[in-house]
DNA sequence: TATGAATGAGTCTTCATTCAT
DNA sequence: CATGAATGAAGACTCATTCAT
């Protein structure tokens, strides 16, 4: 019935080190009577939180309470149960994000390359308003095995993704595509090429890598990819 | 100290119908007495292809031992404990990847394209030989909040990495690469480019893409658009 | 972290002969509804008999829960884990005791026998009113490796101890105590003098002895060993 | 069936800091090949060794093995269970000695005190001569629910006591003994005059006494207080 | 004679969930 | 509306013990 979560994380995970602690308000009599709907979204934002930072298996109700302030029952008394909760995760916070990201290809006006940079773009704003958004979604949502993967495939199904993959194969038609490229996959390439870096230069910095990578620094790398590979720029025309 | 895992995945996730059940031994006195070594493979294979089927966390030892058709105190006695589970499944299995992965670059001969070329080759071989790989890969050594990505930093640093990247930066001061792209990120970004679309497409077929992508479709798609990015091919020289 | 306990001890030891077995209640929604304060008090009560029937090591969380007719989780649920539910019995059982007995030497008036005769009887009550003082004392308060010994050191330290040690310096000085009597050890002693043959005559009924030995019998003997050795009384003054 | 014993006693008990770490062996073959006999000794003083260190329910059989250096399968191979290495405990190094201690009354000439000197440092020299004595005596012999106390009456009775207390009671039909003593508790007093200060004293120094307490300060305090009490000395004769 | 491999039973602990208040 | 109390189920781990070699 409820869904996988693991026991208090004592891992050598850089947890302790990482978990800025945010000041866990202490259970008791909410200050300001927040209406139900307030409640209901600061509880969503915790988990969130806590979900991109730790993992969703990784997280109990209980911490999740904790680091609301409030007690663990009540977390049950607003989403029902761990699984319902994962469901308002998905309905709430992943399915806008997906249907906003696709819908840049709605319109199909423009060339490729134009709407491909407003995508990568896009992906990189998301990154900088939700910090929750590249951790979870490349782990929960996109992984092979991610505890959201199929639940939001079972919910919301690809139609929108659908429909970016469709403009994408037109505009190949039209040849204003490399024919090699699959455009079902183009799609996820794009959103890979944020994110992937996105997380992977997270934990190198003054290590791997000399200087600070900053998200333009990304969003810069994945667009001169996108556009010309990796080859050097060849003479226009 | 102990690992995350999680309680009996009891949710919603497609386990049921993914677990092919691989007709799990019954417990008993082994009956071929295998040598000590064998019977550690064979646990650490149970275990890898159940980390990568359900994600570590999802997976507790119990269950690696009852897939094994042994008990689960024998888990113990050939690893001591979860965590060390863990580390085995690090030195054993990743970090030689790992290695293997970033000496592609080490003869520093030849041109970029050719040497990105054996690089998606080779991600798609490994991809191929252990049905673990991708998965794993990318849910738990490379995700923000994965399992393994720590330990392994830990446990064996980035020192190949990092000559891979030192060899990419080379190029990019000799003007084989386009100077717009990050060399740190290259590495990562070629990787990402084969096993975000390999992960992405695995539960599609059929639905949001009409043929079935093979591994071939995916190193083709991922070479075209590391070669020359999106756009049409222009014209040669 | 956790505090040694035992397997279930299916030794020799006279346990099913002891065990009276207090008809365990069964689980199940509470008949009275305690409050939280008056469960808490019963389940310290049920630990510290069966710590004292067969020792804190022996004494496993789950017997204690069948003991008091509860789920194991609910002796988690009041005391959190092993190690805090003996740091409570210490705080809650032990330590007053230790208090009270060193404070018969607070108000130092009165000769030494006068006092010490006190203790004894103050002694013999307390074992009297609760049947864990004895053996509980004994086996993991003085003992040399007794699982309470260093806790107890640790938590409250020996500051009442050292009070009574120098009253009884002081009387020594002023030449109303035996100059060959280290001080520091009397009052060990005379609590020795009590709680040893208290133990040790437990067994022996009709045995070693063929009369039933009274807690009275034991404080004569212990104030008439104290106040004049082993030898006869000599002719007073 | 098996003895109680606990779990790695990870207790705050201050273990690490008291366990000198005699260079445990490595198993592997044995060096001097020791016949039988002499490595069944070996064990049964290691044995002794962690049973007075930490309490026998707190040592595993796989704690006596790893601090003698061999396998915990030859444990049981030389003792068949851990019931029965109880069993050779007792039999080879408990009750030896407590019919050594008991046999100093056997022919009962000279006086009380003499005798009872006698005992006092025969005890105090066990002390000495095992560094086990004191504490396993205290905690799993004599106490209520020490482990062996049960099993030494089953096994050897109270006979060497019984002769012991008898002398005893001759002397005080003879008037050479206080009335008001019970000759049953004299015994266990005399012990418990010795070992009781013994332990007590061992974790206080420096701290609740200023200077070290030696063997014999703790063999004069018996003595004066066995002999006069606590009174001061009255005129001789 | 000795031991490596294996296991069953039992420990502490954590969690999602329920329900009466 | 909210929660304190309680529990069942599961997880990691440890141990004494067996047995084939």
């Amino acid at each position: 019935m409820a869904a996988p979560r693991a026991k208090k994380p004592s891992t050598r995970k850089s947890k302790a080190a990482t978990k800025p602690k945010t000041e866990s308000r202490r259970p008791g009599r909410p200050s300001g009577s927040a209406n139900k709907q307030e409640q209901r979204t600061r509880l969503l934002d915790t988990a969130m939180t806590l979900f991109a930072r730790q993992g969703i298996a990784e997280t109990s109700l209980s911490e999740i309470a904790r680091e609301a302030g409030v007690t663990p029952a009540m977390v049950h008394y607003y989403f029902s149960s761990r699984d319902q909760l994962l469901d308002a995760v998905i309905d709430e916070r992943i399915q806008p994000r997906r249907v906003a990201l696709s819908q840049l290809f709605d319109g199909n006006a423009g060339d490729p390359i134009t709407v491909i940079t407003a995508l990568v773009e896009r992906v990189m704003q998301s990154a900088t308003e939700d910090p929750w958004f590249p951790a979870l979604w490349m782990r929960e949502v996109v992984s092979d095995n991610g505890l959201l993967r199929q639940r939001v495939a079972e919910r919301h199904g690809h139609v929108h993704l659908q429909a970016a993959i469709n403009c994408l194969a037109r505009w190949q038609a039209e040849g204003k595509i490399n024919p090699d490229i699959e455009p079902a996959l183009l799609f996820v390439s794009i959103f890979g090429l944020v994110v992937f870096p996105l997380i992977a230069s997270k934990a190198w910095n003054n290590n791997v890598v000399k200087h600070k990578l900053t998200p333009d620094d990304i969003a810069r790398h994945a667009i001169a990819l996108l556009s010309h590979g990796v080859g050097p720029v060849r003479s226009r025309r």
